[in-house]
DNA sequence: ACCTGAACACCGTTCAAGT
DNA sequence: ACCTGAACACCGTTCAAGT
């Protein structure tokens, strides 16, 4: 599955163009070296001139790559410094600490959603455009099961950019959208923080029940055989086999299909003010 | 700081009676020493007469403190036992280690639901019940902002135990209840996972937004001087003080009406299998 | 039975020193 | 300009030893 296709740093296999790196992406702030090294190292970096030329991309990059296959737990300044051949103080030139990684990847997994050519900025339709954002960020999440409880949790910049989006540049989207459709002001925020909720909550499920976790405890012990006794639980043994079903992907469906018709009654309704 | 506030077990001000430790609470069942010194150390314990009487109660009374306080990544095992007037060594005795006292924090704090006069585990109306369920959970996330994102993350027991309830106790209690109602065996699953999605997500982005963080970034850093510059964003800035009202009491109660009204639909529609 | 001291392997981070 | 070595303070955990 998740081949090594972060390697070579063709990590957005669908946007050649403006991707993660774009003048205007938004960026942390707190390391000015990037915008110089950026535009420059990057798009040059022939494989084989420089061989281990090391920038926060790449880093960004490999840190994903570790927490996809180990766990947030084993994302270590030592262990990423040795993934990328180099001895973990290396990676503070390019990273202010541990904290600031994880905010990087975290903002690296969603800026997936620029790469995805099925999820445009601006549609004409708010229904459709909804719908691509929504199973765009469904994607990513299922694409990163142990990075999307980091995208949830991390304590957003501000009190008013809600996981999962977590992105300036998205929230402006999203309100112009459906402003453009005849959303008002309280309702396009409502909208907003309605989608933010559902999207986290059916995720996080969906991610959780396919074993994510954050920290390892991945080893099946051996010593607790199945904690689960139902004896005590008729209903529960009884739903059993529907309780182990994965409806997931048509749950999602419905779900949004619901929010979307209650979000449309809102057009219907004059703007509470 | 840290004074030793939890030194004398007066650790619930509000529910003197039931409380945590209800007599068949479920208990982690791998530290069978539990079993017995529950029920004969606890109430017990005149404060004076053991003084220092560690037990895994109170252990876990104590994390679930720091957590609140201090926020997850101060939790130690050094430092909670310092808390407890104790070498973090002492703790193993009670703790297999730290990814077992984080899974005691998550169960610690949902069984508070035990002690909710407002939460029963039976109702003659199953809407009522869901309320009462829906309200409890979330006065207990809102007790609890630093643990909660705990209770969304940490890998379930089984892969159909979800967050935020984890609880099989009360799987039962709710499948039981809307079973009793009318429900088909599929359709009570499909409530189960509609509720606790719909919690998940509205609870997590409530306490998110309230500012939980799993870490410690709590200092305002001066260096950065509010990275949220809105010139690029005129949607956003337009509607930023739209943005800063925290409405999510009201969204609460409205999206919990819809959801009701969604699985009452349910009702109608004949078992699809 | 319960707790401590000392030890081990591993963290994040700083900083002077190398090239 | 970029990376390393050595060091510091702090982790989780083990285990023999104390009482």
């Amino acid at each position: 599955m998740r081949r090594s296709s972060a390697d070579e740093s063709t990590r957005d296999p669908a946007a050649a163009e403006p991707a993660v790196g774009g003048a205007d992406a938004p960026v942390d702030p707190d390391t000015p070296e990037t915008r110089g090294s950026r535009a420059a190292v990057l798009p040059a970096a022939a494989p084989g001139t420089a061989r281990n030329a090391l920038d926060r991309r790449r880093i960004l990059g490999a840190a994903v790559e570790l927490i996809d296959q180990d766990g947030l737990r084993q994302l270590t300044m030592r262990r990423l410094g040795a993934h990328l051949g180099v001895e973990a103080m290396a990676l503070y030139h390019w990273v202010p600490g541990r904290e600031s990684l994880l905010d990087g990847v975290v903002e690296t997994v969603v800026d997936e959603l620029y790469g995805d050519p099925d999820v445009h900025l601006s549609s004409p339709d708010w229904q459709e455009y909804l719908q691509r954002l929504g199973h765009g960020v469904r994607r990513i999440a299922l694409a990163h099961p142990k990075v999307f409880p980091l995208i949830a949790t991390r304590p957003p910049a501000a009190p008013w950019v809600h996981p999962p989006l977590r992105s300036l540049r998205w929230m402006e989207s999203f309100l112009t959208e459906l402003q453009r459709c005849g959303f008002s002001d309280a309702h396009a925020v409502a909208a907003y923080r309605a989608f933010s909720s559902f999207l986290l909550g059916h995720l996080l499920l969906e991610v959780s029940t396919h074993g994510a976790d954050i920290g390892p405890i991945e080893q099946e012990d051996p010593g607790r055989p199945d904690p689960t006794d139902l004896a005590e639980y008729p209903r529960l043994s009884a739903l059993q086999a529907e309780l182990s079903q994965d409806r997931s992907a048509e749950e999602f469906e419905e779900a949004l299909e619901v929010l979307l018709d209650r979000l449309e009654r809102l057009l219907d309704h004059p703007p509470h003010r």
